[in-house]
DNA sequence: CACTTGACCTGTCCGC
DNA sequence: TGCGGACAGGTCAAGT
């Protein structure tokens, strides 16, 4: 899915979209994707006003006046695409190549939302692994998802030492799994990862353990600017990815090693490998990033 | 307990 | 062109 940078994208767009809108009414397609009883759907989102937006890690908190937020998590595939009309092509805002969709809704539409003015949201999936939810505003945090979440990488206040600190309960796995440990910080996934690592020079596979203080300090600084880089460009779109408005973002053309196997190192020109690690593809340059391990 | 591996789905790409 | 298998931005339950 969607990383922090992407969902904070579509935050954003968001942000600008909804707040104000009243639901009219909500049609959904995949049951599975929505799955909350129809009789609390009817009470407390037909007719409510969007009030707020919010993230937590990678998921979003859409908060209505009824007292309860509608939670999403978008997975691998998930968009929230907003359109004023039905059957708008999202080619005509000048930036042709620029939008993944065409009309919506389309076969992966699990469900969509329309409001008093008549414009939609549509939430697409094409694997059906997101979800969307309806908790009570004041239990948000204590939902499962969001309860395991540690800090935002992103947060001004996770210094170093905290950082450190969290990622010394996970002593014995790999750095690159530690990372995408969700309780260990959040927000950071396979793409921003490796692209870290890599701007630590930090092998993917090292133990944490075995990570010096000073390497670890880097891949602290080098996680934020990447996910800071990443939400000005508009976050990264491989396949599925595309914001509130339907557009894509234009971070991957900056990636370092995210897929650019075969292509040469930016800094030393060996050709970037990729290999499996943590149950997932990893890219890295094998010169840069040796892996390394202290014998005790 | 800490850690790893499948499962959840659909679609696409690659080798035979 | 068809078919099988591997793989895809994430979590979670069930294994060891």
């Amino acid at each position: 899915m969607p990383e922090l940078p992407e969902v904070e994208t579509i935050r954003l767009g968001l942000l600008s979209l909804l707040p104000g809108r009243r639901i009219r009414s909500v049609d959904i397609e995949t049951a599975k994707s929505f799955p909350n009883e129809p009789s609390l759907t009817k009470a407390v989102f037909i007719g409510a006003e969007v009030t707020a937006i919010d993230r937590r890690g990678k998921g979003l908190i859409i908060e209505l006046s009824t007292g309860y937020s509608l939670l999403v998590h978008l997975k691998m595939t998930g968009q929230l695409v907003f359109r004023q009309k039905q059957g708008d092509g999202g080619f005509g805002g000048g930036h042709p190549n620029d939008s993944l969709i065409g009309r919506l809704p389309d076969r992966s539409t699990r469900a969509t939302v329309t409001f008093e003015d008549g414009s939609h949201l549509f939430f697409n999936d094409q694997r059906k692994f997101g979800w969307m939810k309806l908790v009570q505003t004041d239990e948000v945090l204590g939902e499962p998802f969001f309860a395991r979440l540690g800090p935002e990488i992103i947060a001004p206040d996770l210094t170093f030492a905290s950082f450190e600190a969290r990622l010394a309960r996970r002593q014995r796995t790999t750095i690159k799994a530690a990372i995408l440990d969700q309780s260990v910080v959040a927000g950071v996934g396979n793409i921003y990862v490796d692209e870290g690592l890599y701007a630590a020079k930090i092998h993917p596979a090292t133990q944490v353990q075995d990570v010096s203080r000073p390497k670890l300090k880097l891949l602290y600084e080098g996680l934020r600017e990447v996910m800071a880089l990443s939400i000005r460009l508009g976050g990264s779109s491989d396949k599925n990815y595309v914001d509130a408005e339907g557009n894509k973002g234009s971070y991957l053309k900056f990636a370092k090693v995210f897929r650019r196997e075969g292509l040469p190192c930016e800094r030393c020109h060996t050709l970037i490998e990729k290999m499996r690690v943590a149950g997932r593809g990893t890219h890295y340059c094998p010169h840069c990033q040796k892996l390394k391990r202290v014998l005790k």
